[in-house]
DNA sequence: GCACGTGACATTTTT
DNA sequence: TGTCACGTGC
């Protein structure tokens, strides 16, 4: 007998958990009670008597869908089975697939590479054609990875990616096209998937096997997709492929909080949904549960000024709380010290697993983290780099990585590098005469160099043996510390616990494919015990779903938030502020964004003035109070905490339907507007690109956008562009 | 061909 | 801070 959960849950939330069959969309606002919606639902399913194993649940990060499977059996009582429910992020789940079902032709083994890896192939890509000899200004290989990688993600032309979105580099386009094309053979050749193959290989085995498909269409009866909104093409189309027969899909999203279309998201996916998806109920979550009114208040006025509509205005019923602070620094050196401070205090009043600080891109928090040790106080750091990105961890997987897969000739490279005498010449020779049956070329250098010899022996000694992850890895990185050492005088402590934390997790498992996997598709707990109680210093884009009382943003300046690179297009500038909004709407009770005046800029030794970001600008200032640094280092109210006003009607709940006419832009009087941004003053200009000496390119005035980040040249913003040479 | 030092340059976000 | 190209000496 089903329980009744009308005392959980509100009537939007309820009509969600309730509607099983066919297909629904719930726009669900920041902290409208999301996951708790989709928490419910699970256990309402099973209740019903859905099979667990019959759900796919599709979430952002796999630690996402534990959580919602913890909720769920907390509900029902452990036992019944969710633990059994299918999910994970769509990579995972693709792997899973394709391991299970691999298609017909391809090799057993399937090598899933990350970005690094895809990098280093481009890389050799690149020495083998000859590119970008003697010319500095040629490409990164990530920078082409990104492209290659928008590409597939968008589905359109590399040459259309290059000309649209990274303009400056149209003069190499055919070069990146050629490279792109190396890439895609040299993955091929060592039976390597790339995130994006993942996802298209999936696409293509369900197509290509009909029986496949109706087997899995039977199998997953009941498919749940949060974060629909940063879905790409291909993701909805396999959404749409497993679960578009019997349609009994919820896709969950909101569209204000869109911030991955760099990697190929696409809102459309979420508006079009009822389309795709005929007979789909639409619900929307509008109620609040997470902020006070005040920082609501704000963050409406952060979407009010977008050049998009959003159909949604968030609204609680809790009417108190502090206005949000704008707290301007000297600089940014000052900035670290006084959010350091801040955090000091706001610990009085929250535990430390209660505060957040969080910015654009990973670096904007050194000066922070310094702040924060000088202190003694602990934090977690999530996103910027990737523990499984350091050389060190690197190197050691490379040797699992050639057992698993002798044709990885990345891993060999790595591992033949520190050799005496072996450079990327011999390296690439003794690969080929390694891998064709044609020995001589290896056993020549084997006499030559122990060490060679030392390694080799090593190798196909782990080969002769069957041997758990754990007992693998062992054997490796003591084969691996002397080097380790050798290599890195200065921090080889530091490095080697990190090697012990990598014992750790390969303890845990028992087989090698999905250990390998699982580190390239999931981010292995962040250093240290999870959920400690300490304070969190996170990128916005890893801070996506999570919520604390405190939340202070960083580095609110132009050419940091929004980022530089991203003032290209009206569509990118837009997706910053998106991401300006889900990083507020992470407070519960206390926001604080802080603006430094001035920034320090490190390779010229000075400090420079700094612009306020425009979304700061925007809002008008009944909506926060200002403080600002004084030459004491002390912070003195710069404008008074507004008397705060009952928000204008429109944000207010209307009495009896929460969930109804709550968002036409009636007749309440709008809060003073800001003037919108003026294109003419924001450096929209006519400009000629330069490539090899000649012009390229003119961008039309009206159109594009200019950005001199200090020097070189960067054109931005091309929907369209002329070319004067062919 | 390789190792190693030097200097120039650029630095988003993530599965 | 890291990466890459290039020069030098072996």
């Amino acid at each position: 007998m089903p329980r009744d959960y009308s005392s959980s849950l509100n009537p939007s939330q309820l009509e969600a958990v309730y509607a099983t069959e066919g297909p629904v969309l719930v726009i669900a606002g920041a902290g409208s009670g999301k996951t708790r919606t989709i928490v419910y639902r699970l256990a309402h399913l099973v209740e019903e008597g859905v099979d667990p194993s019959s759900i796919l649940l599709l979430t952002f990060t796999r630690k996402a869908s534990q959580e919602m499977l913890q909720r769920a059996s907390d509900l029902l009582g452990e036992g019944r089975g969710l633990g059994r429910v299918q999910g994970g992020t769509f990579h995972a789940f693709a792997y899973g697939m394709l391991r299970r079902y691999t298609p017909p032709g391809w090799p057993e083994r399937l090598t899933v590479i990350d970005r690094s890896d895809a990098e280093s192939l481009i890389r050799e890509a690149k020495g083998e054609l000859g590119f970008g000899k003697g010319d500095r200004s040629f490409p990164k290989a990530s920078t082409i990875l990104d492209n290659v990688s928008k590409s597939r993600n968008k589905e359109q032309q590399l040459r259309d990616i290059v000309s649209n979105e990274s303009f400056h580099l149209l003069p190499y386009v055919d070069e990146i096209e050629t490279m792109s094309v190396e890439y895609e053979k040299k993955k091929k050749q060592c039976g390597m998937l790339d995130y994006d193959d993942l996802l298209f290989a999936l696409e293509t085995l369900l197509r290509s096997d009909e029986a496949l498909l109706s087997n899995i269409r039977d199998r997953f009866k009941h498919v749940m997709v949060d974060e629909y909104q940063d879905t790409n093409l291909v993701q909805a189309r396999l959404v749409e492929l497993i679960a578009g027969k019997h349609g009994n899909v919820m896709a969950v999203g909101d569209d204000a909080q869109s911030i991955y279309s760099f990697r190929g998201a696409n809102v459309q996916n979420i508006l079009s949904f009822p389309q795709v998806f005929p007979g789909t109920k639409t619900i929307r979550l509008e109620r609040n549960y997470r902020s006070t009114q005040p920082i609501l208040s704000f963050t409406n006025q952060i979407l009010a000024q977008s050049s998009i509509l959003y159909e949604k205005k968030l609204w609680t019923e809790d009417s108190g709380g502090a206005v949000p602070q704008i707290v301007r620094p000297l600089s940014d050196l000052s900035q670290a010290r006084l959010v350091a401070g801040k955090v000091v205090e706001l610990m009085k009043e929250h535990s430390p697993g209660e505060v957040a600080v969080l910015f654009r891109a990973g670096y904007q928090s050194y000066h922070l983290e310094v702040e924060l040790n000088k202190l003694g106080i602990r934090f977690a750091k999530f996103g910027g780099l990737k523990y499984t990105e350091a050389a060190h961890i690197k190197d050691v997987l490379s040797f699992v990585r050639i057992l698993r897969n002798p044709s990885d000739t990345p891993s060999w490279h790595r591992v033949l590098a520190p050799i005496k005498g072996v450079g990327p010449k011999t390296s690439q020779k003794l690969v080929t005469s390694l891998l064709s049956g044609d020995r001589d070329f290896v056993d020549s250098w084997r006499k030559k160099r122990p060490d060679l010899d030392a390694l080799l022996g090593f190798l196909d000694e782990l080969r002769s043996r069957e041997m758990s992850p754990g007992t693998l890895l062992e054997r490796i990185v003591e084969f691996y510390t002397p080097q380790l050492e050798e290599r890195y005088p200065d921090d080889y402590p530091r490095r080697e616990a990190g090697l012990e934390e990598l014992l750790q997790i390969a303890a845990g498992y028992s087989e090698l494919d999905l250990f390998l996997a699982d580190l390239s598709l999931e981010n292995p707990e962040p250093r240290g015990s999870e959920r400690e109680d300490v304070v969190t210093l996170s990128t916005i884009h890893s801070s996506k779903g999570l919520e604390w009382n405190a939340v202070c943003i960083i580095d609110l300046i132009e050419d940091r938030f929004p980022s530089r690179h991203a003032m290209n297009r009206v569509e990118e500038f837009e997706e910053e502020r998106r991401l300006l909004y889900v990083a507020c709407t992470r407070a519960r009770q206390y926001l604080a964004l802080f603006v430094p005046k001035a920034v320090y800029r490190r390779g010229k030794e000075i400090t420079e003035p700094a612009t306020a970001s425009p979304f700061v600008r925007e809002i008008a200032g009944e909506f926060y109070e200002e403080w600002q640094e004084n030459y004491t280092g002390g912070l003195s109210m710069a404008k008074g905490a507004p008397e705060y006003r009952r928000p204008p009607s429109a944000l207010t709940p209307p009495s009896g339907a929460p969930s109804a006419g709550s968002r036409s832009s009636s007749s309440s009087p709008k809060p003073a507007p800001a003037p919108a941004p003026d294109p003419s003053k924001m450096g929209f200009c006519n400009h000629k690109v330069f490539g090899r000496g000649k012009i390229v390119a003119v961008i039309p005035p009206d159109k594009y956008r200019v950005n001199f980040p200090g020097f070189g040249l960067k054109v931005i913003l091309a929907q369209y562009l002329e070319l004067e040479n062919t």
